[in-house]
DNA sequence: TTATATCAGTTTGTTATGTCAAGCATTTGA
DNA sequence: TCAAATGCTTGACATAACAAACTGATATAA
C-alpha cells in the first residue's frame, strides 16, 4: 500500500483502488441512479422519477461525472423531437454487483424502517 | 413518501430495502470506516488515520449514526486511561461482501488515476 | 518539574455540496 | 390555442463537511 510512511501518521490511500472506487460511489444519488439503469435506459426526466427526489441539478451534474468516468452513456437522438438517452456502459454494468451486494445486506440487516 | 400515486409520479421506494441500503451506505465516509474496521476494531484516533482524511466532527457523527443502526458497536474500557475501541458488529461484517464487490470493480475499471 | 504527546472527542467559523423553486425552448396532443 | 411533456439551466438558499483550535484527562520524555 505505501512507500515510506512515518509510523503513526495517517494512511496512504495515493493510488488504491477500493479507495478511489468508494469516493466515486459514495456521492450521493450515484448509486441510486446506477440502480436505476439497470433496468433499461432511460431519459432525463424518466431517470430522475426512477430515481425518486433527486432534484435536476444535482442529477445533471451527477450523470455528467458518470459520463466523464464512463460509467453511463449519454446519446441524443436525432429524433424530431430529440430525445436523450442515459444507458449504463460496460464498467456500469458491472455494477450490478456492487447492487446486489448492497441488495442481500439490505435484505437481511435492514428488516424493519430504520428509524433515523 | 407517498401511498397513493398518480400515474407518471416518482417511484414508490417506501419500504425498499436496497433503496435505504444505498442511503446508509452513500453517506460520506461511511464505507470507509467500515472497510478499516474489517481489519480489526480500532480507538478513535486510530480509526481516524486509517479512514484517512476525514475531520474529527464528521467521524464521530457518522460513527454514532453507525453505532445507532447497529452496524457498528463502541465500547469504552474502563482502564486508566478510558480507551474507546469501535468494531463491527454482525451487520457491520456482513458489508465485507459490499465493500469486496466495490474493490474487483474498482480494480477493473479505475485502473488510472481518476481525472477529476 | 515543566514540556510534550496521546487519547477522545467538542467548538467555532468558513466553504463546499446539495436543494428548491422557477423558468426556458421545443414539441407534441387535445 | 392551450396545457403538458421533454431536457435541462439559473440563482437563492440550507445543510453538510471542512480546518483549526481547544478541552481535560493521562502518560511519557527532558
Amino acid at each position: 500500500m505505501a512507500k515510506a510512511i512515518a509510523e503513526t501518521t495517517e494512511a496512504d490511500h495515493s493510488f488504491c483502488p477500493v479507495y478511489e472506487a468508494i469516493n466515486v460511489l459514495q456521492e450521493k444519488w450515484t448509486l441510486h441512479i446506477i440502480r436505476s439503469l439497470l433496468d433499461g435506459s432511460k431519459g432525463f426526466n424518466e431517470l430522475s422519477r426512477a430515481v425518486g427526489g433527486c432534484n435536476p441539478a444535482t442529477l445533471a451534474q451527477r450523470v455528467e461525472k458518470l459520463e466523464h468516468l464512463g460509467i453511463i452513456s449519454k446519446t441524443i437522438h436525432s429524433t424530431m423531437p430529440p430525445r436523450t438517452s442515459y444507458a449504463l456502459t460496460e464498467a456500469g454494468q458491472a455494477l450490478q454487483a456492487v447492487i446486489e451486494a448492497i441488495d442481500r445486506w439490505g435484505r437481511r440487516y435492514l428488516p424493519k424502517p430504520p428509524e433515523r
